[in-house]
DNA sequence: TTAAGTTCTTCTCAGATCGAGAACTACTCA
DNA sequence: TGAGTAGTTCTCGATCTGAGAAGAACTTAA
């Protein structure tokens, strides 16, 4: 008999011991060429003081419709308002190690956020205690939740190179420039222009073209950009690859 | 107030409705060159009879543990005996939505199996109402896990790309045919037999030469051909990417 | 107003990789 | 022994890649 059956014969809920299921989130964005990560700082007992990701229990709804609150309870933004309609989320995976919270079984079920810059959480009354942080000056988090982001970060960059992630990560239009430094703050190097500008105008469906000009040129010089908007590809082929990193592959 | 920081500040487990969290097993494996899926015989109700992916609570253990266990206890291989630690395990996702399980909330979380040819399960005592299904001629099952099975197989495809996923399906040494016949068994599309050839030495770290050569040829004919071992990489690159079809794409 | 510097965009070119096909050889079964 | 099958290694032209360069358009600072 397997587990599942003698749950299915009959369950009491007072016969085993309690879980929670919470939701935490990795929320990512880019502000000033720098990939950021949202963090709150804990109140209460374990880990009062440290930073951890933002989460919660899970209520009466679905994994994804948790976690899209508790990206609008900590930022500020409230749905129907455009900016949190437009964050892109994807489910990261589950961690349920026991002992991994002191007190009970917490199994958590983590997310990826994408948005593009998004205003300062403090200006929120709700979400006061919430911040981004660069996420290379990311210490010691509590709980796991310093291998979660880690795990985020690597889904982040490999999915990069295969599906068009990067135009959740810039405004409605944008320039091949723009789009670039994306690849370059989530990766950490960066890239060729030319050879760049020449992928992504040539992969169907990742970029097209609006046919406007932007208004003014980059502070520092140069012609004005041409403006693109996400195309309709779900799947980038050819893929964007990152520079093959030996370490990587064995 | 995040939903964590109520829960830090003293939860009772009698204050919330009660959840349950299980593991369910996507366990594949290739017989006479079909890709096969590991299936349960439901008893008890509800979608009594129905067949279901295997799976049950998660115990005193972590995640991980529990899947490898459901597949022990549902296969019949004991932990030790070789075969049971040649499976290669990873998790898929976690489903939670209100409402899967009509007696309570459940979540689960949902893991990928990989086998080479396992042994039928019905010969194990324990795992009697267990057997594998080609995965095409899997109907309806219960629950959501035709929705799991199907992310499971999405996620199966392509981490044949670039990972050397395909070396868990075969022996510890094989042929180069073999390992293409793993790939047109998941892909459910043959390769060019050349190409694959070529491609498969060419990957660094993919297949490592034995120095030996089968003992025999096929049953149709054919020079004995040379035998491989994995290699070391856990990516590979340059990937190898199945012909592009424009509906995935858009 | 001019000069120097920056960036967008498009080329060029050599090397790597790809799909398709073919050839040679070694083996099977009838 | 012959016909058929399959493992392995080529060849070919088309495509894709990284690296570099060049021209034009714009900035700030002198």
């Amino acid at each position: 008999m397997t587990g599942e059956e003698e749950f299915l014969e009959g369950y009491d809920p007072g016969a085993y011991a309690p879980v929670a299921v919470t939701v935490d989130v990795v929320a990512l964005t880019i502000r000033d060429g720098r990939l950021h990560v949202l963090l709150v700082e804990r109140g209460g007992h374990p880990y009062a003081g440290w930073n951890a990701l933002p989460g919660g229990f899970v209520q009466q709804e679905g994994l994804d419709a948790a976690a899209l609150r508790e990206v609008g309870e900590e930022t500020g933004l409230r749905p129907g308002e455009g900016e949190l309609d437009r964050v892109h989320l994807e489910q990261l995976r589950s961690y349920g190690d026991p002992g991994r919270d002191p007190r009970m079984r917490v199994f958590s079920v983590a997310y990826l956020a994408f948005a593009p810059s998004l205003p300062d959480p403090r200006a929120g009354t709700d979400a006061a205690g919430a911040f981004w942080m660069p996420v290379d000056e990311v210490g010691e988090l509590a709980f796991d939740h310093a291998a979660i982001l880690a795990d985020g970060l690597d889904r982040a960059r490999s999915k990069l190179e295969y599906t068009p992630l990067a135009t959740a990560f810039v405004g409605t239009e944008f320039t091949i420039a723009e789009l670039r430094a994306v690849y370059a703050a989530v990766w950490g190097e960066e890239l060729h222009p030319g050879n760049f500008h020449r992928k992504a105008l040539s992969v169907p469906g990742f970029v097209e073209s609006t046919g406007e000009t932007a208004a003014r040129a980059g502070e520092r010089g140069g012609p004005k950009p041409k403006l693109y908007r996400a195309g309709d590809a779900r799947l980038l082929h050819p893929a964007l690859l990152r520079p093959t990193r030996e370490e990587d592959v064995r």
